[in-house]
DNA sequence: CCACTCTTGTCAAACATTTGTTCAAACCAA
DNA sequence: TTGGTTTGAACAAATGTTTGACAAGAGTGG
């Protein structure tokens, strides 16, 4: 694509968007990344450009800036062609727009958002899930959705998969599209050369990696910059990745199963690996199991979701 | 066809531009290069007239002439014709127009781009590999980008994982920002209902993702739906999910190891499970091993990225 | 209902870079 | 001569960057 480059000048001009909005967008929320000159002028593609016109449409359609700069283009381009139909006449789902916009609708009661989101994933349906996940972000803000609707899904979905009612491919495609969802939407604006690394996997044999992925996403978004390494990681990889990336702490999830022999091993294992100014942390449904062991490395045990903004801020703190 | 001559001054009037501007754009920005006389002096041809009037008119439109001034005309015309039109915002045929120049800047070397990409992949630098993705992104487009960067960044990941001076843990630190990076970039325009259904996953025992993650990007950007499923999936799942979804395509990357003596049994029974009209796709590096099976199995095996084109559109024109 | 916070757009100061203009000196052409 | 051109240098205006601050409005909690 042979793209033209465009200064902020330019750009302003094409989206009706100040100067000082398409800085001040960039800077707290990371809405777009322009490339920069070798005397440091922003410089923008023309996909920039158009989704800062997206997003420029999507406030004025009462969107909070905050929470939709970090979408993904297509869920930004759902959310606009949602609503839409009110003001720009196109013909295209004019019965909807009466009850689904508005007030009350995202209020609603986020058990049946769950109940949504479980069928798109029974349905192996990302289009709708992704919509439906983009729907909630809006009314529901980064932190709360994680909270309200990520958290308890990823217990249902584990459920469900141990009652057999959904499949390990339903649940790999669910983490599959939340993972990159949350990702992209995670703002990372705050990760300069000042923030704290974290390394967030899974030990090996826990194959399950919503937990992790929320984790991933609540701690980038908190300024943490985040190093992702995914499912099934031996105790050795996970202390090289450590060391090498100068670290200071380690986020396991721990999900299922709550027996496993070889985990309390490896993590006296990832235990030893490190140095001793490097924390571990462990979170997920199944931590439990493994107190006597979690407690013997001084791992700290994270009960839910909450619990984890104040352990990283300690760390943080701490650590300078 | 002998063109007229014109002096700086003709330029001039023609242009709107001062004859001191016209000549600061050649010295300082190369804007034109006219010949000059045995006294030197400038003469313009038709051509260089009417490309500083497209200078002058792109300039006021906001763009800054330092970055401007040696666009190829296509670009130029281009530009104003984006722009003239109001804000469209919408630009969604931008696609074809003759690639020609990408401003020589991010050509290079693409041996070094992937020299660096390793680098960052190495020190576990997800911001770093980012950016140098997206900037590759933009000078190699969609589809080169796949070709010329990823998929041989794939063999050499591969490569550095067998000879140890890689470990795991990069590898899926880098194919966790690469996956993200990609099934974000890769266009979900196309994707209508009316877009036929494809299932990317691996198969159980297969713990390499990258391949995956490329074909999942190529078929996507190529409008089909694709349901991602990720890695390590046993053949009864990958059925069921191309069962429920009614799928027409299961597309599997088989990497590593070549003499898994499960997969041949996984393979099999992945082919009883579906039904006899769904076809099954098998690329990645090691699918040479198995070769056997997977014609017994009427499997199209795909030996490059290259070939997963024409594959894909024969599915899809054959089933309707 | 009142403080309080959070969000978001706006602005200003101080500085750097880019761009248009002017000047001076030399040269060429009619 | 007179007016135009070329060149380099210098200047000034416009534009861009960062940091910090402020204010209106929305939302929150007591």
């Amino acid at each position: 694509m042979p793209d033209v480059f465009h200064s902020i000048k330019a750009v302003a001009q094409q989206t009706g968007l100040s100067t000082h909005v398409i800085r001040v967008w960039e800077k707290r929320y990371g809405a777009v990344r322009p490339v920069r000159t070798s005397s440091n002028r922003r410089v923008y593609s023309s996909i920039e450009v158009q989704r800062l016109d997206l997003l420029r449409r999507a406030t004025e359609l009462g969107h909070s800036i905050g929470n939709i700069a970090r979408l993904s283009p297509e869920s930004l381009a759902q959310l606009l062609q949602n609503q839409s139909t009110s003001s720009d006449s196109l013909p295209l789902s004019r019965a909807l727009s009466a009850t689904a916009r508005t007030g009350s609708a995202g209020f609603e009661d986020t058990d049946q958002l769950i109940a949504t989101c479980i069928k798109h994933i029974r349905n192996l349906d990302h289009q709708s899930l992704e919509k439906a996940l983009a729907t909630a972000m809006v009314s529901l803000g980064h932190q709360g959705m994680l909270q309200k609707l990520i958290a308890p899904l990823a217990r249902n979905i584990g459920e469900e998969w141990r009652l057999g009612t959904l499949k390990v491919a339903h649940e790999h495609f669910a983490s599959a599209v939340i993972r990159t969802f949350l990702w992209s939407a995670s703002r990372p604006f705050a990760a300069s050369e000042l923030s704290p690394d974290l390394i967030v996997a899974t030990p090996a044999g826990q194959h399950h990696e919503l937990g992790a992925v929320m984790v991933a996403a609540v701690a980038r978004n908190r300024g943490w910059h985040v190093t992702y390494l995914g499912t099934c990681l031996p105790a050795a990889e996970i202390a090289g990745a450590a060391i090498q990336n100068g670290t200071k702490a380690v986020l396991l999830s721990i999900v299922y199963p709550e027996d496993d022999e070889d985990l309390p091993s490896e993590l006296r294992s990832l235990r030893k690996l490190l140095p001793n100014d490097v924390k571990i942390l462990v979170g997920g449904r199944a931590s439990a199991g493994y107190q006597d062991c979690l407690r013997e490395i001084g791992a700290v045990v994270l009960t839910d979701l909450e619990t984890l903004y104040p352990a990283l801020d300690a760390i943080r703190t701490r650590s300078r």
